[in-house]
This record gives C-alpha cells, sequence and structure tokens, in this order.
DNA sequence: CTAGACAGCGGAGTACGCTCCAAGGTCAAG
DNA sequence: CTTGACCTTGGAGCGTACTCCGCTGTCTAG
C-alpha cells in the first residue's frame, strides 16, 4: 500500500513514517514510479511500535528488535528469546510502577507533599 | 545545601540541577554570596522526580504536581486527589505493560515476527 | 490539456532533556 | 597572596522524535 493508505490506516502522519522509514524502523519497496509501497504487515508492526513507544523504548530500540526479527526470520528459538527478554524488561517497568504506586497510596491520607515518604515522626 | 552536595546525594549533575531549577522543577534560596541554597528535602524530592520520570512523565508535568502541591500545602484532601490521579495514571500504564507482555507472551513460541499476533490460520 | 489528489525530496524548525564550555566570582587553607 | 575547590552566568551543542515547508513529479478524471 502507498504511504497515503498507511497514514490512514494507523493514524501515523506520512511525515513521520518517512521519518521511520529514513531510520529504518519501517521498510517498503517502491513502485515503478519512485512511489513507496508498503506491505500489509507494516499496520500490525506500527502498533506495535506505537506500543513499544508508549512504554518507553527509543525508536532506535525498536529498529534495532525488528532487525533482530528479521536477521532470525525461522528461529523460534531466538525469537522467542528475544521475546523474553522484553518481557522482563515489561516486568521490571511494572515492578516499578507498583512501587511508585505504593507510594503514592501511602502518601494518600498523609499531608506531607514533597517531603513525603519521611517517617512522620 | 549548596548545589554541589546535593548533585552528590541524589545523583543529579550540577548542570541538570541548574537546569530544573531554571524550569521550575525544584527550587531554593540564595546565600550572601550568591551560591544556590537548597533545603535537605529536595533530595527527596528529586528521587521522587527520577521515578515520575522513569515512568514517563515529563519533566513539565512534575514540575507542575510539584506547583500544584505547593499551591495546595495544607489540603490533605487535594493532595489526596492529586495522588489518586497519578495512581490512575499508573493503572493505565501499568494496563498497558500487561497487555503487551501478555502479546510478548503469546509471540513467543510462535514463529510470526512482525505480522505477529495475526490469527495463525 | 488541466485540475486536483497524491507522491517525492531536502532542509529547516521545534520541543524536550540534558551536557559542555568559557569566563569569571567566592572562600578556606597554607 | 596564591592555590584550589566550589560556585556563578550565558550560550552553544546534542540526541530523540517529530513537524512543516517549498518545490517538483505522477496519475486519474473530465
Amino acid at each position: 500500500m502507498r504511504i497515503g493508505e498507511l497514514a490512514a490506516r494507523t493514524g501515523v502522519s506520512k511525515d513521520t513514517l518517512r521519518f521511520y522509514e529514513k531510520i529504518g524502523l519501517i521498510e517498503g519497496d517502491r513502485l515503478p514510479n519512485g512511489y513507496r509501497d508498503f506491505p500489509p504487515e507494516t499496520v500490525t508492526w506500527l502498533e506495535y511500535v506505537r506500543t513499544a513507544q508508549a512504554l518507553g523504548f527509543t525508536l532506535a530500540e525498536i529498529a534495532r528488535h525488528g532487525a533482530e526479527l528479521r536477521d532470525a526470520p525461522d528461529s523460534a528459538e531466538a525469537l522467542s528469546a528475544l521475546f523474553e527478554d522484553k518481557i522482563r524488561i515489561v516486568d521490571a517497568r511494572m515492578a516499578a510502577l507498583a512501587a511508585l504506586r505504593a507510594d503514592l497510596t501511602a502518601r494518600v491520607g498523609t499531608g506531607c507533599p514533597l517531603r513525603a515518604a519521611e517517617r512522620t515522626g
């Protein structure tokens, strides 16, 4: 599909898509007239990109993951290892969030804003 | 305390601390000689800043929270509301992480990298 | 053939979050 | 009085992630 359709389907602007192609985050062929031609799975990939990005992964990291996936397209084990790595990162982030949540919960009801978690004695 | 000690205690560089002061994220007095003089609770505040930042809050957001806390220093209810807001945000982020985790888990073992969660039929 | 939608390219600009630098002031110790 | 650690300021520069712009090319419909 051409860039306009991809933009419409994913909500990612054309400029951003060109930028993503430039940094290797997405890949596509070219039509005889020079227009970009993206495969349909790019939509899925971009959804994944958005999610990963929202979770704090940089585009460079995400691009690297995509590249690794392309490098080992048949090795289910390599893929599993990669995903498990990401799961570990996600777990760590969730733990951090849980800690902040507990911290916030503890502060709710106490009246100390910046001094916060200090032993209220 | 002066900027060097604050930097040493928090692991935040002096340059960054001056930058934080410039954007209103931290506040301090001045000694007669012009040196910055930060109150001890700035250490706690910066730890909080680091955590919040790691979770994806921008410095502007964090500064705003700090300002709101300063505006309503006695209103425990306002504080609780603010913290509860943040807890909701944290919960949303945790849900997103859980979704990504599930997604990743589902992909582990399947051999489809970019096409990923597509109904493998 | 012309209009209009769509595409391409390169380059500038923006916002965020630092990071480094140069030139200079302050202060305690020797 | 000098040395050295510590502090000041302003401004430049950097990496990330876009975003906008102007100009030009392509294709389809009337």
